[in-house]
DNA sequence: GAACGGATCTTGTCGGCGGCAAGATAGGTC
DNA sequence: GACCTATCTTGCCGCCGACAAGATCCGTTC
């Protein structure tokens, strides 16, 4: 910590991304109530107020997270849905992501959080909603689009919060790839 | 506001029960993140300090929201499936209540919002919980009760999440009971 | 190669918040 | 009427987010 003090440039060359990285790291760990500008800037070695040049204010920061957030889901989506052609793949690719990006998963669907006008974060979320609803009406033609779109959305995602806030039982194991199809598969899979 | 300065008593009365639903009105209007023990001590009128004797602390008020959020839900579960037997209104039921009680729902599920060993949302908690998984059993003998059981936790609790959020489209229309029944109905009933 | 201008970061300050401690007041009990 | 406990107040501390003003660096232009 007197390393980074004493070595510092005046400029750090990429603090965005640092910040970035640091605030998704700490949101993981300790939840995103708890992540504070200064303590971001301290744990980076910059100065408190070097965080505002970048994102304007907290609200500006969580909100360029958010936006990475659906960025990554959107990939993720059109990944699993290019490779596999399956929608239940799809589901579970949801689910998957969810898992291994708590903090960017928990951010997006907490609007409180950050600005609602959010340009960088429309444009990233129009992306992730196309790959939600666009299979559906291709997959099932003459379906309830809206009203399945909305079924599989709310499952998986119900099942990510859940997951992701310990309030599903342990009866479900400890893998979620494994939990997920389980469950997922009430709705997908007539039986 | 001089009024409430100038006439109140030392005592307030049933300053507990006030906090609380004044805590429930600001979260369910701007955000659990908004919420301040002295903001809501000022609005009620009593000194900055005087939340604290009451909940201990913000996160020990948070726990008494959750608590009687898992205790209204509990017994709007169970009022639903003891008047229809169907375990469908149960569901949507537990929709009504996340739409008609948004504050309650919010930090319920929140859980880094309060203690996680707090005794009184655990008691609140299992009770709910009881009629989530109980009905299975009973109605779908042989079923998958935790992968069934889950599944309809999910759905439910995910398209409450997603409605109260605002991340639905408009293309459900205003009627959260009536939308939730299209939506719900995708995995209970088989067509 | 020197001056300029914008981007980046620092220092200093302000009000508000949560938490703690010490004291004042009220209501109940013997 | 004395005591005792619950309730509430006042005063303080450190931390936070936001803002303003200034320092430093980098690329560009002449």
């Amino acid at each position: 910590m007197d390393r980074a003090v004493a070595d510092r440039p005046y400029h750090h060359g990429d603090l965005r991304r640092a910040l970035l990285d640091e605030a998704v790291a700490v949101i993981a760990a300790e939840g995103p109530s708890v992540l504070s500008l200064r303590d971001l800037a301290r744990r980076i070695g910059v100065s408190h107020a070097a965080p505002a040049h970048h994102f304007g204010d907290k609200r500006g920061l969580l909100g360029a997270v958010a936006a990475e957030g659906f960025d990554l889901l959107a990939t993720a989506l059109e990944a699993a849905y290019e490779h596999r052609g399956d929608f239940l793949e799809v589901g579970l690719a949801y689910v998957r992501f969810a898992v291994d990006h708590p903090a960017h998963f928990e951010v997006m669907f907490r609007r409180d959080l950050y600005a609602a006008d959010d340009e960088e974060v429309q444009a990233a979320e129009r992306r992730a909603e196309a790959v939600l609803y666009g299979p559906i009406a291709a997959l099932v033609p003459g379906a309830d689009v809206v009203g399945v779109g909305v079924a599989a959305w709310s499952l998986v995602h119900g099942f990510a919060t859940l997951w992701l806030s310990g309030n599903l039982p342990g009866l479900l194991g400890a893998d979620a790839d494994a939990a997920a199809r389980r469950v997922v598969t009430k709705l997908f899979v007539k039986d």
